[in-house]
DNA sequence: CTTATACTCTACTATTATTATAGAGATTAT
DNA sequence: ATAATCTCTATAATAATAGTAGAGTATAAG
């Protein structure tokens, strides 16, 4: 698995729309100001992120991105799977693979498929929920070190 | 982590040395051939796998290349890491890392750890005398159910 | 019904990493 | 000497990634 910068906005972009779950949505330009994000680049991820069915979009004067599940619906592994692809480290390890000769016999094919279950066994197991939650702790901790 | 083709010719390249550890060098060219890698790839490849000590050469008629330590001494995470780079799914796990304005306030972060921790159980765990063994399991089953 | 605001869509460009390919040079056993 | 083999550097082709540009569409509000 690789996080390309691409699935890295589209995190953090999902991240501050489930923080603000339940009110009104959030634009385009806010999202990208608060998480230093290439405006037009942030555009073409969330046209992904809505066909993808993570987000909604409202269009004109009050217009801008909603979740459109509750992040205790979204994994973390659903979206990185939905924007970065497969997360397995080789092709090989994907069913419609034909490039060995005798992937039967690959000693190596056999690491790389524990190696991906191990990798979903942690990103499938948090929701965006469970992530608001630790920021926040995280965020009022900090505050409470100063 | 991502296992590239160059990472992968690797692998094999040096699975065939430890199957060939005790016995006379092997040319680039039998090594190519058999593990179907382009031959002046492979040419580069070896060089980097030498500088990372992990095979020896001889030059001259009966020159080749020889395994520069036992197959117990080489784990499969030394050389994904030394040919592949991190195992890391994003840079910012990786400590000179300065990208991110508030890096401790990430809640990403202590995941893409947690996924570089249970990838290194993986691969580190590994060692290739272990592949040799488990290749030569898999080969006498395939010829025992013929 | 006009206008400002915000999302939509497609095309294009720059940069970098990957995957090679080419060819001249150096070493060594015979 | 010479044939076989490794060594080294340069270059090229392709693909993925990251980002930019601009014209188009929808909608709330006055």
């Amino acid at each position: 698995m690789r996080i390309t910068y691409k699935g890295d906005y589209a995190l953090k972009t999902i991240l501050r729309l489930a923080e603000n779950y339940g009110n009104e949505p959030v634009t385009i330009q806010e999202l990208a100001k608060g998480s230093d994000i290439p405006i037009k680049f942030l555009e073409q991820i969330l046209l992904d992120l809505k066909k993808g069915g993570f987000v909604e979009s409202r269009r004109g004067k009050i217009g801008g991105y909603l979740l459109a599940k509750g992040p205790s619906q979204i994994k973390l592994g659903d979206v990185i799977r939905f924007i970065d692809g497969q997360i397995e480290p080789v092709a090989c390890v994907d069913n419609g693979y034909r490039g060995c000769k005798d992937i039967n016999r690959c000693v190596f094919r056999s690491i790389w498929k524990q190696v991906t279950e191990a990798t979903s066994q942690v990103i499938d197991k948090v929701t965006f929920e469970d992530l608001v939650k630790k920021n926040k702790d995280l965020t009022s901790a900090l505050i409470y070190q100063i």
